[in-house]
DNA sequence: AAAAAAC
């Protein structure tokens, strides 16, 4: 499926090893070896190469990895296998215990992992469902009644099935928690222990989760059954192939800003963030009215909005999902070359999260977040968390030049006066900005200059801009902030 | 502070 990157080449032991490791050295069934040649694998991915031996022998699992590694495979395969081997041991099977339970944050997520799981599974006997609110529930009770060994689900539906009795989890023997980190930010926990008290005490536990926080490893102590801890990329790292920049805007040029980059850079498939729902939909309502093929994903959407939208996206049809967090993890949507921060999020875990939706599989990709002068605590945040400086651009027409009265970018002389503050300036922002058409280049970068060890120095803009220099205290002014946050 | 998830 699209959850098995594309190969590159190996960088890491881990990585060397799955190259020379195929899907058939691992003593998988060979309706599994079926399903997956059918889909053109051959290679495991590193995450893979080191969970499938693992979930075989049936020890518990800490996974860290990110979205795009591989890893509802490498969870997936295993677990048909070990439900395949020891099939039918269930003493009462006309009570079709359920006999494995994957658990995830968001109703999409659950959808796309239980696609997954149906492929790989689809040449042997077992039976999966997936389960999730906002839809009609009747049609899940009934295939639930007649009978699944694989549940896949968000926490709230399942237990409205338990409490309706038409799911059985008293012989569950595999439990996957995917994305534990984000089921443990949006309050999960007492659901979680909910379903966690109606399993057997017996069983075998795997946890995934992008970031490795203090939270998820106490969940992990007390879940875990001594697991083996697998990782792949670093944890709380950001993708190498990732050029990550800053914009500074002020707030209510955000909405032009988007839709100026969006057009300047020809952007297709782009998902731009917001944190707020009204936020989201006020921005995709903006870029249609300039002419993008926008929609918006959150949380007040019907669930048939959020599939229709994902689906349209996925097609090509909309090419701007602007998304609350509900699409910052786990969603595997191809070809995304760049990720959108409208807002940067509160926590900078979801910064991970976020930019992780691009420079998927090998590939590369651009992350670019607008910031205002409130975002400084957030960005020292993110950037002690990832461990390197975002580089700061500025971006034309916005905070010191076009939108106001002037319809072009100030020269020099007179950006150089300029107080920051729009009411010193006594002017009033222009409501729709329009970027001019014709050829006149309207971008300029002041680079800022990172300090001598930092990643950033790599980064390079992804389109041809004229370079201007800082001034001065200004960069003594940007420095000063990020010296503070190290 | 806000997002997500059950009717």
């Amino acid at each position: 499926m699209t959850d098995t990157p594309l190969k590159t080449a190996p960088e890491t032991v881990a990585e060397l090893a799955a190259d020379t490791l195929r899907f058939d050295s691992f003593g998988l069934a060979p309706e599994i070896l079926r399903a997956l040649n059918e889909q053109g694998y051959v290679h495991p991915t590193p995450i893979q190469a080191q969970a499938i031996p693992v979930v075989l022998q049936g020890r518990d699992v800490m996974g860290a990895a990110q979205t795009g590694t591989g890893k509802t495979a490498g969870f997936s395969l295993p677990i048909i296998q070990l439900l395949m081997a020891h099939a039918n041991t269930s003493a009462s099977p006309a009570r079709h215990p359920v006999r494995a339970l994957i658990l995830t944050p968001t109703r999409e997520l659950a959808d796309q992992v239980a696609e997954n799981v149906k492929a790989y599974s689809r040449h042997t006997a077992l039976r999966a469902a997936v389960v999730f609110g906002g839809v009609d529930m009747a049609p899940q009770t009934a295939i639930l009644r007649n009978g699944v060994e694989i549940v896949i689900a968000t926490p709230g539906r399942l237990l409205d099935h338990v409490a309706q009795k038409s799911v059985n989890l008293s012989q569950t023997q595999i439990l996957i928690m995917d994305e534990a980190d984000r089921m443990l930010d949006m309050g999960f926990l007492p659901d979680l222990q909910r379903i966690i008290n109606l399993l057997p005490k017996q069983r075998q536990n795997l946890m995934f989760s992008a970031t490795f926080s203090p939270e998820i490893k106490k969940l992990s102590a007390s879940f875990l059954n001594n697991p083996v801890s697998i990782e792949v990329a670093r944890s709380n790292a950001t993708s190498e192939n990732v050029t990550q920049v800053l914009y500074k805007v002020e707030e209510d040029e955000k909405r032009d800003a988007v839709a100026f980059i969006i057009r300047e850079r020809g952007l297709k498939q782009v998902i731009v963030f917001s944190n707020t729902k009204i936020g989201a939909s006020r921005v995709a309502v903006h870029l249609v009215k300039q002419g993008i093929k926008a929609t918006a994903i959150h949380g007040d959407k019907s669930q048939q909005e959020r599939m229709a939208a994902l689906e349209a996206f996925k097609r090509g049809e909309v090419e701007i999902l602007v998304a609350t967090d509900v699409a910052a993890r786990g969603l595997d949507i191809s070809e995304m070359p760049c990720v959108i921060n409208f807002d940067l999020p509160y926590n900078a875990e979801d910064y991970v999260h976020r930019i992780g939706r691009t420079g998927r599989a090998g590939a590369k990709g651009d992350a670019i977040s607008l910031h205002t002068d409130k975002d400084e605590r957030l960005l020292t945040d993110i950037e002690k968390l990832i461990k390197q400086k975002i580089v700061r651009l500025q971006l034309a027409g916005f905070v010191a030049t076009s939108l106001h009265t002037e319809r072009r970018p100030f020269s020099n002389s007179e950006r150089a006066g300029r107080p920051s503050d729009r009411s010193e300036r006594n002017e009033r922002p222009m409501r729709s900005y329009q970027p001019p058409r014709e050829k006149i280049d309207p971008w300029f970068l002041k680079p800022y200059e990172p300090s001598a060890n930092s990643q950033a120095t790599t980064i390079k803009p992804a389109v041809k801009l004229s370079v201007e220099e800082v001034k001065p205290q200004k960069k003594a002014a940007l420095l000063g902030g990020l010296v503070k946050a190290s």
